[in-house]
DNA sequence: ATAGAAAACGGACCGCGGTCCGTTTCCACC
DNA sequence: GGTGGAAACGGACCGCGGTCCGTTTTCTAT
């Protein structure tokens, strides 16, 4: 088999011990299996305890609380999705214009917040708050903006357009006002239209 | 005295015992006042149901939840602001040209939030979710940029407005990434510039 | 190999939000 | 004024997130 472990290079903080780095993977495992099954907000700190046949406590140690789990395990699905932004085929991947790829991420972000939702919401604070995942979907949007010669304060005008797929505003959009999913992207599109300034095609 | 009491006119659900009505104005006289003495998220359920002499089942039928009875104790403190912005001097209050109505109700709104941001937290879904301050804020946005002569989906271009100003947004701005709030203020005029279309003064 | 210390373990324990149900209070109608 | 029944009450009870600390495992230095 190969060799999967990040090889012991020096710097960063001491190393983690064996049976800390097992029971994080048994751990991280068992909440991936039981998040799946029976959805984030269902799944008891103690359940995955049990699955993953360790003790509480060692839960609480490893992810500091159930929103740090539920964060790992969002990371890991994020992960995937950030290798199709960077590497993946255009437009959401490299090689297309930049408003071509901007339109792209708002729709597959869109889509993945909500398909994620109960899982981000389990997250809470963690989800956002210097988690890798947040950090790369912000860089990307300033990124983007910044080859579409947009002028401003970049960092807040991709807040700007994140905020409104934070998943409160979402479920206020989709199921109290009961917009049509269509009508929600049309909407992000046109912000971001408005935001840029007259581009594209 | 006054008679505060609203009329028992016909229509809507039958009203309330007099007990009951008792209770919910001891209630929230006591949450408002431990919530002052010591923020929302160290009040206990348990604490305000001993501080206003009653059971803590009663605290659960009259607000439903703890996020319940934070989002009473809110809309208690927007009413007032409510009222500023409908009868109070301009430029937030009527006869003020729409675009420094706009302005001006950003920055109160923005400082509003951060005033309240325990309570808002404290509040969670309920704060926006159908409570009527929410739509009040939703609604007045939308009337000003109707004034403004802004065409395109009205609501969802509303929300773009008011999602940079959630908690969540506001926390990663101002706690995480340190920007100062007259960045933050300064970011959001920037962003209604460019949703309303180089107006103004 | 071994000893000693540091780190991790595990499950009893705690506090809080929320529920349940036997008891009490109110009110409409006689 | 009395009375029947609906509504409200209250506090014991439950489940879950999170902590604590005595015990066990791993690592390092000899």
């Amino acid at each position: 088999m190969s060799q999967t472990e990040p090889l012991p290079l020096l710097g960063g903080p001491p190393p983690e011990r064996r049976d800390a780095a097992r029971n994080r993977e048994r751990l991280l495992e068992a909440a991936r299996e039981l998040v799946e099954r029976y959805g984030a907000s269902a799944v008891t700190m103690d359940a995955v305890a049990a699955a993953a046949g360790v003790g509480k406590g060692t839960v609480f140690r490893r992810f500091g609380s159930k929103e740090g789990l539920m964060a790992a395990v969002l990371n890991h699905s994020e992960t995937q999705w950030q290798s199709q932004v960077m590497s993946g085929p255009p437009p959401l991947g490299p090689g297309a214009p930049p408003w071509d790829r901007l339109v792209a991420f708002g729709h597959s972000r869109l889509e993945t917040t909500l398909l994620h939702a109960d899982l981000i919401r389990a997250a809470g604070h963690s989800a956002s708050r210097s988690s890798a995942a947040y950090s790369f979907v912000a860089m990307h949007v300033r990124f983007l903006l910044a080859e579409l010669g947009v002028t401003g304060d970049l960092p807040i005008l991709a807040t700007a357009l994140l905020a409104p797929m934070e998943i409160p505003i979402l479920d206020q959009q989709v199921h109290v006002d009961g917009f049509p999913l269509e009508r929600v992207h049309a909407g992000w599109v046109d912000l971001a239209r408005r935001i840029v300034g007259t581009p594209g095609p």
